[in-house]
RNA sequence: AGGGCUAUAGCCAAGCGGUAAGGCAUCGGAUUUUGAUUCCGUGACUCGCAGGUUCGAAUCCUGCUAGCCCUGCCA
């Protein structure tokens, strides 16, 4: 977390210190409350609390809600939970509507100084005049309004003596700007629509480009971080700022927002994988909101340690998704239990064990972390292994058990299989292997060796259990608004297994290594006491390349 | 095309005139009661391209090319 993790703002936040341009400095993560936070706003999180913790600042968390025609409590509240979960405390918790009154205050005073004046015309006469791309717009005939009718104008727009769109109040710039933002853009726009904080206090509400500044000096925000789109918006940032009447200048400094292979990060491309049943809703677990990443059994520190080690820079990206898995394993590896699950079971007798006895075997819960103990698990005569462990004809270089071939079974013993048996359609139903009492796990013995280690659940005591497999939600890499052609159909996969004794009464989130298979997340909605169901966060690594 | 921005290995990304960090991925090899972990090793004679300045350039200058963003009364 050191010099290597430096980035362009932290040199200019270096810089702003150095020059004595501000004695600390006070970020803010500006949601809009109209949806969930994914894995992009995460990065902005991240960036934005432990930008401002490092340099002896605080973030403020406000809630850019100026549109109540999109925005719901529903999503503020979501937004908390998730940000608490990461585990960021805001210093203040604000919203844009706290803020209505002086902006309100703010737009009055602009049209005093002759800097804005009301609009009378339809949002396609607007539209009309504003030019494109390569062609100046033309001044509206509402421009050279006196500042007196302006200013009766806006009080009534306030008090609601028009209709939503009748009016608008605009800044007045520069018709002829190379940048659009500039041909003096909406202030503010008429909404009877009721704010899900203010209630039916106000009709006209600001737009983000005049409000969001404003919200910014208002806290005393010194470093405004925002993703690349808004790059063109600064220098209207920065007009509203120096127009203000407000002793604070905050800088809006742009970078790049995260994108992640095999998914998609936009809130309308998700909504729509919602909507249109791809997935079971915004907290399924192939979704990258926090809601989705949380259920899947991400953990805060993997995935605040992802959004570190990716950096900040301003080009364009795709960070392998890959990278996020590596961070939780990495996250679990010493904190998680290492315990045996078999997903797909076929049962194995050993025909040389008698018949009704079982033992209690020492098993250590986490082999790199000697401090999580040891754990007693069955064995006997009838055991449960992995139906893939097990092949009657295999290739070479397969180290599982097939006929006349001897494996270990983890923590037990050596077994050797002699004979199995099929059902009519070809399908193994049991194996039928010997045990060798002489290479009992922690005996030392070493007359034998045997290339493959077996995990296995012993059955008179195996707990049945649901897993729920998680792929890649999309196949390739979708481009633009065609990504539904590219829904990967068998992202979920559904096992009914069983795990170890112990495991009947696991509760939502706990965490474990399935032996050989990767690791696993209770589900919070749809495990139950002695009926528990594990998400599969992420597979183990594997260098096993037959098939 | 008018404006804004970006370009360093397969993917992120440091580097700020002195001769290419780090992470992910990949591929080798050692160890291994997880085909895991760990450990070692592995890749840019080169920084989008072409010129120029300089003793010296990924870093400065010029030109070009490619990609992204902007014509909401969304944020």
């Amino acid at each position: 977390m050191s010099e290597h993790h430096t980035h362009f703002i932290k040199h200019i936040v270096t810089e702003d210190m150095e020059s004595g341009a501000y004695d600390s400095i006070t970020t803010r993560f500006p949601p809009e409350p109209n949806g969930y936070l994914h894995i992009g706003h995460a990065k902005s999180i991240v960036l934005n609390f432990e930008l401002a913790d490092e340099f002896g600042g605080t973030t403020n968390l406000r809630f850019d809600d100026t549109n109540p025609l999109k925005e719901d409590k529903e999503y503020v509240d979501a937004i908390k939970e998730d940000i608490e979960w990461l585990g960021y405390e805001p210093e203040n918790l604000r919203f844009a509507s706290n803020y209505f009154e002086e902006m309100y205050n703010q737009a009055v005073s602009l049209i005093k100084r002759g800097l804005a004046y009301v609009e009378d015309l339809s949002q396609d006469e607007v539209r009309e005049l504003r030019g494109t791309l390569t062609e100046p717009g033309k001044e509206s005939p509402a421009r050279n309004r006196s500042v007196e009718e302006n200013l009766e104008l806006f009080e009534q727009m306030r008090s609601g003596a028009f209709a939503d769109g009748e009016k608008t109040l605009r800044a007045k710039i520069d018709m002829s700007s190379p940048n659009i933002n500039l041909r003096d853009p909406v202030l503010y726009r008429i909404s009877h629509t009721d704010h899900h904080n203010t209630g039916s206090d106000w009709c006209i509400y600001p737009m983000y480009s005049f409000a969001h500044p404003l919200e910014d000096a208002i806290e005393g925000v010194t470093h405004s971080l925002c993703t690349l789109e808004f790059e063109d918006q600064r220098p209207l940032y920065d007009w509203v700022i120096a127009k203000a009447d407000l002793a604070s200048e905050p800088k809006q400094i742009e970078f790049a927002r995260l994108n992640l292979t095999n998914t998609v990060m936009s809130k309308r491309k998700l909504k729509q994988l919602v909507d249109e049943a791809f997935v079971d809703g915004w907290d399924d677990p192939r979704m990258p909101t926090i809601s989705g990443l949380r259920r899947r059994g991400f953990t805060p520190e993997s995935i605040k340690q992802f959004c570190r080690e990716i950096g900040v820079s301003k080009a364009d990206n795709l960070v392998d998704v890959r990278m996020l898995e590596h961070f939780l394993r990495e996250d679990l590896k010493l904190k998680a239990p290492r315990t045996m699950a078999v997903l797909d079971p076929v049962k194995v007798i050993i025909t040389n064990y008698p018949e009704g006895e079982t033992e209690w075997l020492p098993a250590e819960v986490n082999p790199e972390n000697e401090e999580m103990g040891t754990r007693q698990i069955p064995f006997s005569r009838e055991i449960y292994i992995e139906r893939e462990d097990f092949m009657e004809d295999p290739p070479k270089k397969y180290f599982r058990l097939f006929p006349n071939n001897e494996v270990r079974i983890k923590h037990a013993y050596f077994i050797h299989c002699h004979d199995f048996k099929k059902d009519e359609n070809g399908r193994v139903t049991e194996l039928y292997c010997t045990y060798d009492p002489e290479t009992k796990s922690g005996s030392g013995f070493d007359a034998r060796k045997v290339k493959g280690t077996l995990h296995y659940v012993e059955a008179g005591h195996a707990v049945p259990a649901e897993f729920r497999l998680y792929e890649r939600l999309i196949d390739d890499e979708a481009e633009g608004d065609n990504f539904l052609d590219f829904v990967n159909s068998e992202s979920l996969t559904v096992k009914h297994g069983f795990v170890e004794p112990n495991m009947a009464d696991v509760t939502a989130y706990d965490k474990f290594q399935f032996f050989r298979h990767g690791y696993f997340s209770v589900d919070p909605k749809d495990s139950s006491p002695g009926a528990p169901v594990f998400n599969r966060v992420v597979e183990l690594k594997s260098s096993f390349k037959l098939k």
